[in-house]
DNA sequence: ATAGTTTCGGAACGATCGTTCTATAAGGGG
DNA sequence: CCCCTTATAGAACGATCGTTCCGAAACTAT
């Protein structure tokens, strides 16, 4: 009965995340949101209600298609230390592919410019960080047994913890950067670091204080 | 002759600092910096130019009273590792003024919000974090020295590289945490990590790739 | 006291913001 | 075929944006 949308609408989403990633919330207009994904001014307010609502579906959306597949690389790559590669390796392809400086990770841009204003945003800002700081605990895990090492729970714990908030700063700075070997040192680094925490024998060499 | 200033004009820049620091450059708008400063419009405008260039002032102003006595710690505490300590202490104390959430790190959010669209701020940007990362490749060096290890001069390039964006990723979650030993957690982690790569033994226990 | 100079407070500008509304176009069911 | 529903494009709304402008206030040098 009702006239078929264009199928423009199939992309909304995507188009617009895509825009509020790269502008961010408050320098995007919804005019910005109309040229930018070719669905009218009445279409984005019937899918999505508004500015702010259209942003929070935004980065749902973000979430269930980029965050979720690197999270899920952590979760189920059975080599622990090899899932933490492929994460950043995940981040870094992507990265590969957008050119530099590039848009980083629309949550770690987020986390500064809108979690602070918004309560619904802020909870899913930390719903992330909680599942990803659990995938790195998860792949740190099974590391551990792998490397048949001596690392407590709350070892891992923290370092998961580590893991997550020193990522988020590459994620940000992935906005600054010109050269893909940039990011790609930090990743390898980090899994240096890694490493060396796995080394059975790290105990032994803990500093005095 | 003229009419004298009113005192308003003395804490101009420190206090247009904080609200940009805290609302960033897009939510703030220049009536906000009429209130939040106490200093007319037309003086904001005489002050800076216009709302960029006092956004500028500010960041450079950031940089002067807040990073740079961080970085100094990090220059001038001749114990390298106590230097490290110390500067994430500074910041830990901020937040322990400020509380939670806290401000987090102008810096840090500036990068992913206005980095990206403005050349001038993109170079403020950088120069901060090379500053940054050189104070931690001079606080690294001393420690390295200090502990006799044998870390080479690029393996504590890239550790200060480390270190400078995994910070990084700290004060852009500060501004979403609610506990400050969500922090220390981070700091305390971050030095273990530092410390364990000061072992001299670290390197007979490389992984394998 | 008066004239001169600069700041102050706030009105006013055009542009753009998010949002709402309206008239038109496009298809499916009677 | 006509009607009904819904999406479209775009005009229009009041609010707010960054910026400019102006009369009144305030202090000094004469």
């Amino acid at each position: 009965m009702p006239r078929p949308r264009l199928k423009s609408r199939e992309n909304l989403v995507q188009n617009a995340m895509w825009v509020f990633w790269t502008k961010g919330y408050y320098a995007t207009s919804v005019d910005d949101l109309v040229k930018a994904t070719g669905v009218a001014r009445s279409g984005i307010y019937s899918e999505f209600g508004g500015k702010a609502e259209a942003f929070q579906s935004c980065l749902a959306h973000y979430r269930k298609v980029v965050t979720g597949p690197a999270i899920a690389i952590l979760n189920d790559q059975e080599d622990g230390l090899q899932a933490i590669r492929q994460y950043f390796s995940y981040f870094i392809d992507k990265h590969r592919q957008h050119g530099l400086p590039g848009p980083g990770c629309f949550i770690a841009n987020v986390v500064t410019e809108v979690a602070p204003h918004s309560e619904a945003v802020d909870r899913e800002v930390s719903a992330h960080k909680a599942k990803l700081q659990q995938g790195f605990k998860a792949a740190l895990r099974r590391a551990v047994g792998q490397a048949r090492c001596d690392l407590s729970p709350s070892e891992i714990e923290s370092l998961a913890n580590f893991l997550t908030i020193a990522s988020q700063g590459l994620w940000s700075y992935a906005r600054t950067m010109h050269e893909l070997t940039e990011i790609e040192n930090f990743a390898r680094d980090a899994l240096v670091l890694v490493e060396a925490k796995l080394s059975p024998i790290q105990e032994e060499y803990r500093s005095d204080r």
